[in-house]
DNA sequence: TTGTATGCGTTATCAG
DNA sequence: CTGATAACGCATACAA
């Protein structure tokens, strides 16, 4: 049972308006073209309902007009926004996206890439977890949150900067011993520098703070352990929280209640990511928040500049600090 | 600046191994061929790092292994995972996935599907709202949750089932008088059987209820209204509530809450999809269950399968009841 | 300016 | 079973 006709081609077209081959393909791509001309292929085009077969294209130019994209996967909530934007911005110049989930395997991360690189993709975005990832040559390649080499441009959010932040909101918001939360990948990741920008914030501020560096990994334990012993067992309680992600801000948080206490009353928290509950309800807690349309326009924008030696490698974007009902900003 | 050394061919690798082109060919894709031929054009493949250029063989084969994937957006946890376990059913069997996104929009849905189908992908698979959708002819087309007629095969949750079973449990939990909430647009699309299904169980179980079905938007005020009105205003305030999305549950929640109610202690909740908070984390609710993995298998297998005479319109799978909290459910 | 011819890398058909 | 050779649909250098 073979449904296929046969597709219109641009020589039916060509035959159709009365014409060359070659005039119809100069009309489809803008080149120059007498108006008479033009307007028979126009005709002939519509009455057809003739559209380019991109493989053929494809095939001839050597380039897909497709961008892959390469993350971990699509159900945590930054990387679900994440696709959302780049697609939104590959589409507005009329670029395809080919997603890739690596599910933070670094062997397929560097599967995905040969395979993409096989596929012939005019360019790569990718927030990988493989320090060693080898980048293909001869394809442009950039980054999200991960500096691999001054060759290789990165973007991300000021995530120094959004430490920074931070820790001075919460001095602003009254806290008199604070603590950072990084529930951290041992990789030297660009959003590591939270903690960093955050000891940088409570040191201008004169806040006495903590740092709890647990591994990653699925457990809550290590830091049930460290809020029991900062916020019960001591006589200098926390009363503010910095955390490395929304995610881990949302887990403090379930910790901080379950031994009976408020939050933000007793306990401020600010996160980072600036996350909202079941995508788009409210925020998930008062946050530092990336601006993610921001990072996926410019990841696409410089994959797409065929010139990348201008580039700078490292590129941050302002972040903003969003309320969100876990700390005590005034009305 | 052009980076592009010309990538290795089929005809490279017959002349590296000393065969013809045709024996490449017959060894890629697995047709028989002499041993020692074999042998010495994988050696070749090996040693030239040789693969396939996708658009050659698309273009002569007609074939892209690609299937389309069409869904309003990515940032509705829904959405997300849909889109994360499509992609891996498809890629287990060899096939990428070409994703799009409608943002509701109908008649982006219809521009999209041209556009794909100009992009000669093999299949689309699609979760739609336009109840008038033209379907093209020639290339396998699977609806979820949309039931456009019997030539379009329709894959869904068993919502009806799942209706009844939320009656069935809020019934057993001891709930009195009930209600349903069913935030909806006004197509009949396959989730809105949900309210259906949960009337015939509470008439089944011989359970009171009331229906409120405020139209689709941003705003919650109807459901205010409704809340209010039967939690405060009467003699006979409810004790029990299914809603019929996950979201329209947390909102509920958070309505009762603001009222001074407690959830489940007054009024014990029962949402569906059975969504996590923040992806991965605890249930936003009790709920009953989609099995998004299934209905994505599902309709992955279906839209390769050449053969769609044989194939049941709609294709219903089962859900299953999971507490989260927000019933009260026995330990 | 317009038309013609060639080749991109594969698959598939046929003749050895 | 193997090896030439002809399309597939398009872009483009080149000839008219």
């Amino acid at each position: 049972m073979k449904n296929e006709k046969r597709a219109v081609t641009m020589s039916d077209v060509a035959r159709e308006a009365g014409v060359a081959l070659g005039t119809v393909s100069k009309v489809i791509n803008g080149l120059p073209v007498g108006e008479s001309y033009r307007r028979k292929v126009e005709a002939a085009v519509e009455k057809l309902d003739y559209r380019v077969n991109p493989s053929a294209k494809a095939l001839k130019s050597n380039h897909t007009s497709t961008i892959a994209l390469i993350l971990p996967n699509t159900i945590i909530p930054f990387f679900a926004l994440l696709t959302q934007y780049v697609n939104m911005a590959l589409e507005r110049r009329g670029y395809k996206m080919m997603l890739c989930f690596s599910e933070y395997d670094r062997d397929r991360e560097q599967e995905l890439i040969s395979m993409v690189v096989q596929n012939r993709v005019d360019g790569i975005i990718a927030l990988t977890y493989n320090p060693r990832l080898e980048i293909p040559k001869g394809v442009p390649f950039v980054t999200i949150d991960r500096f691999l080499g001054v060759s290789v441009p990165c973007v991300a959010s000021d995530n120094f900067g959004g430490g920074q932040l931070a820790a001075r909101k919460l001095a602003e918001l009254g806290c008199r011993r604070v603590a950072c939360l990084q529930v951290g990948s041992v990789l030297t990741t660009e959003p590591n520098k939270r903690k960093d920008g955050f000891v940088s914030g409570c040191m201008a501020a004169g806040l006495p703070f903590e740092i709890c560096n647990p591994p990653d990994g699925a457990s809550t334990t290590p830091l049930e352990i460290f809020l029991h012993r900062h916020l019960l067992e001591t006589d200098h309680p926390l009363d503010g929280l910095f955390c490395s992600a929304d995610l881990v801000a949302h887990q403090a948080i379930g910790i901080i209640r379950s031994m009976g206490l408020r939050v933000p009353e007793d306990v401020q928290v600010i996160g980072f990511d600036g996350l909202r509950i079941l995508g788009d309800q409210e925020p998930v807690c008062s946050s530092i928040v990336q601006p993610i349309s921001d990072l996926a326009e410019t990841a696409v924008s410089i994959v797409l500049s065929n010139d990348f030696t201008g580039c700078t490698p490292l590129i941050c974007l302002p972040v903003s600090y969003r309320p969100g009902g876990t700390t005590k900003d005034p009305a």
